[in-house]
DNA sequence: CATAATGTTATTGTATACAATAATACAGGA
DNA sequence: TCCTGTATTATTGTATACAATAACATTATG
């Protein structure tokens, strides 16, 4: 999940490195790979049709990224997430996003509220056509403004490394008109009480938007949500 | 700054590539490296005795970790911590310290209560000899098992980068008998919390350590705590 | 038959060779 | 002089070769 970085996302998506990179994460956080399923280096290579190298430095980042464990001279195994990981997240994402909201109220640009709105208003008009894939997408870029006017690195960061590695399950919570015309509704008024400069409102709104997305998935049959996520094997600490 | 990764931290100490990227990290974080600085892997790999390979790896890996800016094709550049860094990490800390006191209380264990014990007897002992690097190593170790004790792995590893990350300046922070035995105060108030199972007092006290830590860190002459923290230039995001 | 030793194979770890790209220096012309 | 184009050099990007290690199978031995 991530490099909880205060760092710049510059994984370059063109260069080899870089797209060998995201594809075997996509695939990870897909669940085109399973639970400790070993990641060869010479197999995927030869599937990307490169060779060993870039493949290896992708591994590398990925074992950093925790979706990977490399044990030396043996292999890399995929780790990916548990149901716990994902509730941990999100009981962190609850605070985090408050306090995103807090500092956007004395940053946020007069642009930025202006996409934020017609983002808003895309999605309303996507999910009555019950065009969901579109919904997340645009769920993801309110996100990441949202993170942007924070005004700080740091805090964008780790907040774009949770929301990307729970894609997944944010496809499961999004895919019904009610959440997604509800979550729409939650934003808007998120807005509002930045464009107020509401410090409090704004926060309490933000960390309870993303309390009613835990709520949310409880309320969903469990299968839906977590059917690639596989149990730990023994080894597995947490 | 890190992987804020739901991930072990199975970098391998002893691999030569784990070797190469300990040595980078702490030559950045110690401020061996300055901001903008170039890196060459040429010149790292024979400084360390090592062909390109595993110099290239630790690159991608720091960038990952955000200590490193890589252009492709054209080199890989320190991007250090800036004062507003380390100032957001702090604010990040308050809140997610108190979060892993919260779940401490239901996981923590007969075990982990003594050794943090012993922890803080010790810390006195050093403190009051004025062994700060004692001190500082005493309070890494005590902040490392409160994560444990909080079950999460996630959270845990967060709460472990950013400490990690602000080595430096913790240094500065803890060398004064004041400050260190003060702090040890607010450590055995904290466990207390913990001891007699009380959620709320729990938080707000690991919550408050953290601010206070902000506090004290503020009241030193800034030049001390920042100074190898060189501006950023004009390129940088924020 | 069970088990230990050994040889074989597959896989990763590291080094190096070559290709692609970017930076630099220099020369020529306006 | 200043600008521009070109040649040279330095550096990274990728592929491959070889070394080290681990996994596996096979054989020998009790």
């Amino acid at each position: 999940m991530h490099s909880h970085n205060v760092h710049e996302e510059v994984t370059d998506k063109y260069s080899l490195r870089g797209r060998v990179f995201h594809k075997i994460r996509e695939d990870i956080l897909s669940g085109v790979y399973k639970q400790n399923e070993e990641l060869k280096e010479k197999t995927i290579g030869e599937e990307l049709g490169v060779s060993r190298t870039p493949v290896r430095e992708a591994l590398r980042q990925l074992e950093l990224e925790g979706l990977v464990n490399i044990i030396p001279n043996k292999g890399a195994y995929v780790i990916g997430i548990t149901k716990k990981d994902v509730k941990d997240i999100y009981m962190i994402r609850t605070l985090l996003e408050g306090l995103c909201a807090r500092w956007a109220c004395e940053f946020i640009t007069e642009e930025q509220i202006n996409e934020l709105e017609e983002n808003i208003y895309l999605s309303d008009f996507y999910a009555k056509k019950h065009k969901f894939a579109q919904v997340v997408e645009l769920d993801n870029r309110f996100h990441e403004i949202l993170y942007e006017t924070s005004n700080s690195k740091v805090l964008r960061h780790i907040l774009s490394d949770y929301h990307h590695y729970l894609q997944r399950v944010r496809k499961v919570s999004l895919a019904s008109e009610k959440r997604a015309i509800q979550s729409n509704e939650e934003h808007r008024a998120i807005i509002q009480a930045l464009i107020n400069k509401d410090v409090q409102i704004a926060e309490t709104l933000a960390s309870e938007h993303i309390m009613n997305t835990i709520r949310n998935l409880e309320e969903l049959p469990i299968g839906n949500i977590y059917e690639e996520m596989k149990v730990e094997d023994k080894n597995a600490k947490n």
